[in-house]
DNA sequence: GAATCTATTGGGGGTTTCCCGTAATATTGG
DNA sequence: CCAATATTACGGGAAACCCCCAATAGATTC
């Protein structure tokens, strides 16, 4: 899974980093970032108010590949104050480097979930005493939940990024037969059921597995489940 | 897909029934309701400050099945005010019923999304005139919003629900593999992760598919995820 | 009409999964 | 405490799956 950084495409206008510098100001935080991706289509990208430097750091270390924040806000409902986060290797690593580029490890993650398996992460961090910060967080959170809404909403409804998240449209075969798969079961049984070749079934799955950026089949049942293009068997 | 209303269960509190109470005081709105469902396992729950009278008419009609708030709602990121929904057939009907009940047709609903495809919907209603209405939503947006993401939250995490989404204990272990396999990952793979052969990784996705009662991995890890044991990797 | 996409079937061959065993340790219940 | 059950662990062999290739027919698009 590449990061993107949209600041760098030609097409892409500043509004977003405009608007996080904007929430920055508004909400006393030293920096902001948005952060959205859709495994299904293996995709991230980001915009950030940090430093050019960190950001290449960050990319060059395949950082995303094991930034906690991320990770932890994936498979949360609710904001996740990074204070809770688990202090393992993975965010001794991150948070050591970002340390050296002066970004503090106070902050909050807010994740958005859209329909199509898209997660979009509003993060804003600064560095403030403990007290101060959980004075801070209250006040603003509700706010910074609405704003989180707000940039996803618009990321994924731009142009820009609807062709990079384009989310899978998978044929109706594709669909029967993996909800087949779903159901558990066989090649040979779908094959049958379907009054086609096994050989068929195989090549449907493949590309359900192309399309939904898979690498095996029970993952393309999961992400499908998921993004709800088919049903628990 | 079945309703069921969480407020008839005998080990339910009426916490749920009492917080939505509160919101209607505070943010001076005449109903408000919470509808929580997973697409992926089939069920739908709520919590409504209706009447038992539209609750029960709502129930028999079966009208969650063409709810245009429902509809909307589960494919939009942002919050739906529903007077931007489309004037069709089953608006007409949906809102003829209501009417009928002493229900209005302004109102708004916020959609929050968890990780196994679950999703949650406030909504909030006020019988009122359309500028009241238009003065109102922005400043109460921000807080519902909140208040939308805590409530999910919290059914999702409660006991009453996953005791209703019958769940079979798999170990911590077979837990693990199987949220590798939905990764994606291959026995081997998974072997080499937790350092074991990748004859016992079998092992524990046979398991794991014995308790899932399921024929096949795809098939155990859509139950899965369907349950919320995992999340779609 | 040509190009493109989808659905279909097939061969060959390597990889993975699955079912059959065995067995040590852990946990639970009488 | 001991017995029953669950969990963890490993291996051989058969079955299923997955990937490479090629080929045809129908529908859609340009």
């Amino acid at each position: 899974m590449d990061i993107v950084d949209l600041s760098t495409l030609p097409e892409q206008d500043t509004r977003y980093d405009e608007f996080l510098r904007q929430v920055c100001d508004k909400y006393e935080m030293d920096h902001a970032a948005y952060a959205g991706m859709n495994p299904a289509a293996g995709t991230i990208h980001g915009h950030v108010t940090y430093g050019d430097d960190w950001k290449a750091h960050y990319q060059e270390q395949g950082l995303h590949l094991i930034d906690p924040t991320l990770h932890m806000s994936q498979r949360s409902i609710a904001p996740v104050d990074w204070s809770r986060l688990e202090r393992g290797k993975d965010f001794q690593r991150v948070f050591r480097d970002a340390h050296d580029f002066g970004i503090p490890d106070q902050g909050i993650t807010i994740p958005v979930r859209g329909p199509y398996g898209d997660i979009g992460l509003l993060s804003a961090v600064r560095e403030c005493s403990r007290d101060e910060w959980k004075k801070l967080v209250p006040n603003v959170i509700s706010d910074l939940q609405s704003l989180a809404v707000h940039i996803h909403d618009n990321v994924m409804t731009s142009d820009t990024i609807s062709r990079m998240l384009y989310h899978p449209t998978l044929s109706s075969r594709e669909l029967e037969i993996l909800q087949w798969a779903a159901a558990g079961k066989s090649q040979q049984d779908i094959g049958d059921i379907l009054s086609i070749s096994h050989r068929t079934v195989e090549v449907h799955l493949r590309s359900s597995r192309e399309k939904l950026n898979a690498l095996t089949t029970p993952q393309a049942v999961g992400r499908a489940i998921g993004i709800g293009l088919i049903y628990p068997g």
